[in-house]
DNA sequence: TCCTTATGTACAA
DNA sequence: TGTACCTAAGGAC
């Protein structure tokens, strides 16, 4: 279930359970094993988070995970039960521990690895300082549409699939219009929705894009929120009622992803 | 029990 | 553009 906002989250909650205390690191299933003979014991003794990509500090080195589609992080309280075996990483400590499952990434790296991953990631609007302008720089002079730009991770790190779908929607923009059609102040104010949008995410631990405005509750309609765990105007809503004009949400495939939009409030 | 699907990415052709 | 990879849940049989 990973965009960005749920690694920033996943960062906070690994330094507030394991932070400044030796912890045992196993990898049950076996992929991570000679790694995390080498860390076992250690101190986690720092986190960082961009975009997509979690990185766990300890004397030996940067564990780096990426989530991909299918990988999930779950945290339990000691004592830790006998672990599965798709646990790809396992971290126990005195009072929690942590199981990893299904990563696409889950690799004890050096700190110029780890640089060399910043480099070549955009910018990431939940990483204080960050500088919008470098993706407004690629996302200006580019033909592409602007619904696969946000989903690339070199101009700009975190959004994923639900994030782009429902910033696009929130700003009535079409999702096929080049990068170059943008405006300077549309992609500003994309930007700053960004920001906040996410910064909720991770407070919240789920993705709410629908203003209070638009609920289903000021709009009169029965209360509801998405299979996915939080309330969205058009992710996953294909051929339902759009929450402000009533259209039909429309889908259809964009760089090998689910794209929904809502015609009518998003128009060329 | 099998099939589909999923908030992702990398690499081959 | 297609395919491989990692896992689990839900629905169709």
């Amino acid at each position: 279930m990973p965009e960005g906002h749920t690694i920033h989250r996943l960062a906070e909650d690994h330094l507030a359970r394991f932070g400044g205390h030796p912890v045992r690191v196993t990898s049950p299933q076996g992929k991570f094993s000679d790694s995390a003979a080498l860390i076992d014991g250690q101190v986690l003794d720092g986190v960082d988070a961009h975009g997509k990509h979690l990185f766990l500090g300890f004397g030996a080195g940067w564990v780096h995970i990426h989530l991909g589609l299918f990988g999930k992080v779950g945290f339990g309280d000691a004592p830790a039960p006998p672990p599965t075996d798709t646990v790809r990483l396992r971290i126990a400590g005195a009072g929690a521990y942590m199981d990893l499952r299904g990563p696409t990434t889950c690799a004890l790296i050096t700190g110029p690895e780890k640089r060399a991953i910043h480099e070549r990631l955009g910018p990431d609007p939940l990483r204080d300082g960050d500088d919008p302008d470098k993706a407004w720089r690629r996302v200006s002079r580019s033909r592409t549409a602007v619904a696969a730009l946000l989903m690339d991770q070199k101009v700009l790190a975190g959004v994923g699939n639900v994030y782009r779908a429902e910033v696009l929607f929130r700003h009535g923009i079409d999702p096929y219009r080049a990068g170059k059609d943008l405006t300077r102040a549309e992609w500003d104010a994309i930007w700053a929705d960004l920001v906040a949008l996410m910064r909720e995410g991770v407070r919240d631990n789920r993705i709410d894009t629908v203003r209070p405005e638009h609920t289903p509750e000021a709009m009169g309609r029965p209360p509801r929120v998405d299979d996915h765990g939080g309330e969205v105007y058009v992710y996953r809503r294909a051929t339902l009622p759009c929450h402000i004009c009533g259209g039909e949400i429309r889908t259809a495939g964009l760089a090998a992803r689910n794209l929904f939009w809502c015609p009518t409030c998003q128009k060329p």
